[in-house]
DNA sequence: ATTTTAAGTTAATATTTGCTAACTGTAAAG
DNA sequence: CTTTACAGTTAGCAAATATTAACTTAAAAT
C-alpha cells in the first residue's frame, strides 16, 4: 500500500500504483495481481474501477503526458526572450520529471513499442506535438541569429526530450535516490553551449 | 522466420529472433512460443539449446553490450588527439548503434528495471566501466584545457551513451525506417559545440 | 424503512506461460 | 550394422494471467 496516497479513491490508486509499477519494476509486472496488492485490493475489484488493465495504462499515459505538454505551454506562455524561453522549457520540463519520478520517458519508451495502436497512437501524437511546439521557438532562435543556423529544429527539438530520457536512464543504471537531475543548469548548459571551452 | 539468417546455427537464430523481438515488439511479447515461430521451430525446441528463457536473455545482453564496451576501446587505441578520441567514441558507438538496430539501449533500459539481480549486475557494470573509460578522457581534456573546467565527467560520459539511447527513442517514436541516427556529425557537433551561436 | 448502488469479496473461467517428459527420425561414431 | 547423440516433435503440467460471475456489505437515495 501506498501510504502518501491513503486519502485518494482507489481509482486514483490504481493509476498511481500501476504507474509506480511500471517505472520501478517494468512492463512484466504490470498486472491485475500486483497493482490490486500494491492497492490493498483484490485484482478483480480493480475492474470495478476499469474495463481492462489496457484502460488503467492509457489513462496513466494520458495523465502524464498532459502535464508533459502543459508544461511546454507554461513556458512558451511567459513570453521570455527566446533563449530564456528554451531554457525555461528544460526547467519546466525537468521539474515535471521530478514530479512524477521519471515516468513520462519510461512510459514513452515502453508503450511506443507495445504494438498497441492506441497507446502508440496517443504517444506519437504528443511527440509530433511536443516536436512542432519546441522546434517553432528554435526557428524563432535561428532568425533571430542566437541559435546555431547549421541545426535542424526539428532534430534539435527530439534533443530536449532525448537528454531528460538520458537522465532517467542514467539514474536508473547508477540505481540512484533522490533527484533524477542533480544539476538542472548544468545540463541546460551543456545542450546550450556544449561541453567544449569556447 | 528471418530470411537472411538461414544458415545460421539454431542457437544463433534463437538470440537474433530474441534480441529482434525484444527491440520491436517489448519484453511482454518476449514467450518461447513467439521466439520458436520466428526461428521455425517449436516452443519446446528453444530448451534444447538453453535452460531456460532467462538465459537466452543473458546471451543477448553480454552479446550486444560486448560489442558495445569494444567500440570505446577501438577508440582509444587509435592514439588520437583527445578532442578527436571522444568524437571517435561517438562516432563508434553509433557505428554499433546502427549495426545492432538500436539493441542496446532498448536492452539496458528494459532490464536495468526488470528486478532480475543477474541481468542488471551485468548492465550496471557495463555502464560502470564504460563511464570509467570516458570520464578519464574528458578529465584528460579538462587538463588539456579543451573540455570546459565546469562540467562533471562521470555526468557527462553518461550523456554520451544517454544521448544514443535518445535517438534510438525518437527514432521509434517517429516509426521510421533505415538510420537511427540521420547526421552523426550534426549530434557530435551538438554534443561538442551546444545548440547556440558562438 | 426500504431500495439501490458502489465497492469490495471469493470462486471460477479460458488462455497463456515456462518448462519437462516421452517419443521420433536422422546422421555420425563405433 | 548397430548404437548413440542430437535436434526436433507432440503432449502435458502447474502456475500465472485477464476477466467474469455470484455473492456480501455498507452507505446513499428514495
Amino acid at each position: 500500500m501506498i501510504q502518501t496516497l491513503e486519502d485518494l479513491s482507489t481509482k486514483e490508486k490504481i493509476i498511481l500504483a500501476g504507474a509506480e509499477i511500471i517505472v520501478k519494476e517494468g512492463i512484466r509486472k504490470f498486472t491485475a495481481k500486483n497493482i490490486g496488492n500494491k492497492v490493498g485490493i483484490t485484482d478483480a475489484a480493480i475492474y470495478k474501477h476499469f474495463t481492462s488493465l489496457d484502460e488503467i495504462i492509457v489513462e496513466i499515459i494520458n495523465r502524464y503526458i498532459s502535464r508533459c505538454s502543459q508544461s511546454v505551454d507554461r513556458a512558451i506562455s511567459m513570453n521570455l526572450p527566446t533563449e530564456e524561453t528554451l531554457k525555461q522549457v528544460m526547467r519546466e520540463h525537468i521539474k515535471v520529471l521530478e514530479e512524477t519520478k521519471g515516468a513520462v520517458p519510461i512510459l514513452c519508451f515502453e508503450f511506443s513499442r507495445s504494438g498497441n495502436k492506441k497507446f502508440f497512437d496517443i504517444l506519437h501524437s504528443f511527440v509530433e506535438s511536443y516536436k512542432e511546439k519546441l522546434s517553432k521557438i528554435l526557428e524563432t532562435g535561428q532568425k533571430e541569429g542566437i541559435v546555431r543556423q547549421d541545426i535542424d529544429p526539428k532534430e534539435t527539438a527530439m534533443l530536449f526530450v532525448g537528454l531528460i530520457q538520458a537522465k532517467v536512464f542514467a539514474y536508473i543504471m547508477e540505481n540512484r535516490e533522490g533527484p533524477i537531475i542533480k544539476n538542472p543548469e548544468e545540463l541546460i548548459s551543456e545542450l546550450f553551449y556544449g561541453i567544449m571551452k569556447r
